[in-house]
DNA sequence: GGTTTGCTCAACCGCAAGGTTGAACAAGGA
DNA sequence: TCCTTGTTCAACCTTGCGGTTGAGCAAACC
């Protein structure tokens, strides 16, 4: 869990933070009110904070005692990024090989080497 | 680690098994093949494959004794969705705070209530 | 039938993650 | 100054993860 890409993702495999993450973007909130859904204590939820916060999805100001959360969107482009690399890669794939299937398809000669069970 | 957007974050998680995905990308491969470059016994390979089909992103066949892995590019819509939600939702929040800032520097008037630190 | 190749299962180990409780700290309010 | 509110720190516990080794299994080869 190095880099921060690992980071991001680790943060957003639990089902809690991802829910945070939904909250946070509709508003800001402190720990004890985005705490107050779930059946953990507050330490939990600041532990959870900490993590989305190492991983850059999240930002906290100070305002009196209160230290407020704010989503950070920008993260979510390295994400995307990523996937969509291997995404596309992975569909540039496929269409090359329906391609392949294509003009085996047209090529319908006897001498045409089917033994190698390219299907 | 219940629901399936759990378990493909979490998968992704890990460096060695993104790097999988990545080369799973360009072609299938087999289990020995995939873990030739890793510093890792092919057990521990073996174990990584397997998080990663039962997140979806991967599939496996039979061909002899080998078992070629390939990547489900399908998954990556579940995140995307996901991802590209709450981005939007967290975009909309900041373009409608402009507009509010923006209002008020417009309506500069000694009634305008600067005294809440909104900046 | 026995061996090699490719892979998985099982048991174990060390460590980090997510939870708890109890104490501490920081900033306002009485 | 003392109290309350909001949050974090510290110590601990349990569970799960990523790694190991050793055995087992399935399909091809000799």
């Amino acid at each position: 869990m190095d880099d921060q890409l690992s980071r991001v993702f680790s943060a957003l495999a639990d089902p809690t933070r991802r829910d945070m993450v939904a909250r946070l973007a509709v508003a800001d909130a402190g720990v004890n009110e985005l705490a107050e859904p779930y059946d953990v204590s507050v330490q939990a939820v600041s532990k959870h904070l900490k993590v989305l916060e190492e991983a850059g999805l999240v930002s906290r100001s100070r305002q009196a005692q209160r230290r407020p959360v704010h989503l950070e969107a920008e993260v979510f482009d390295l994400m995307t990024k990523w996937i969509e690399r291997y995404r596309r890669q992975a569909e540039e794939r496929y269409r090359r090989l329906d391609d392949v299937l294509a003009e085996m398809d047209t090529e319908k000669d006897p001498r045409t080497d089917t033994a190698r069970g390219a299907s």
